[in-house]
DNA sequence: TCATATACCGAATAATTTTTCGGTATGCGG
DNA sequence: CCGCATACCGAAAAATTATTCGGTATATGA
């Protein structure tokens, strides 16, 4: 009897799985610097940003990869040289992306409730 | 000197504050549960979420009431009653939830693709 | 009297995610 | 030859989240 591949229960809920896909830190983030359509070296990204660390962008990058909404491709040089671009796949999830983007920006004071405002930025 | 209260750096980014609010595992399902603007008890709440413990469900409301996304009504009654309720900032917040949702329904095959297809639904 | 239901909370445990660190490999500039 | 940059990976540690379990309290119905 062949082994049965089980799926946890809870992403058979559309939202559970579309969360499931971005709800790692820093994927919402890649998307949306990948958003252009450029592709970007794993050392570009993280200039962008700058808060994570590379083995996590690395490891996130590579889900998405698997999950179909990153391509990769690695050039056979020295130093190596590789580049993430997003899919048309990974395309469509810049609506639900754009939409989290404004509504941080058009909330913001709910960051200051909780943190304070003397913040050092 | 004062204590000065650390904000996390990386919520200052509109789409990672977005997201801190809701990524925990079931308050985008909640609030899809409460966008009616019905009032719920907790355990009608947890009936429509069966495969939460009813304890998480508990931790994230309370988050999500301190967060002003839902408010809290408690009756002075015996056996106990409360209800939660989702406000205009959690209404918000419906648009977002409303595209991951209509996302998650229309890629359902990456689902498969993960999980295999025989599954057990 | 006793189990049931209700909401909730604390604490221990488990599971998951992220960080940190060290190592692979090699071409280039000093 | 040395150090740097590049991408990546494994493994341990730390941090965060979720689960499990037991307990609070009391009205209701069997």
């Amino acid at each position: 009897m062949g082994y049965e591949k089980k799926i946890p229960v809870d992403l058979d809920c559309p939202l559970r799985l579309t969360m499931s896909l971005i709800e790692a830190k820093w994927k919402t983030c890649m998307l949306d610097e990948l958003r252009s359509g450029k592709a970007m070296r794993p050392s570009e990204i993280h200039k962008c940003l700058p808060e994570a660390t590379p083995r996590v962008l690395d490891i996130q990058l590579k889900e998405m990869v698997e999950d179909g909404l990153v391509s990769k491709t690695i050039y056979p040089e020295l130093p190596p040289r590789s580049e993430y671009c997003i899919t048309d796949l990974g395309k469509t999830l810049l609506p639900i992306i754009d939409s989290m983007l404004r509504w941080g920006e058009e909330h913001f004071e709910i960051f200051e409730r909780k943190y304070g405002s003397g913040c050092q930025r």
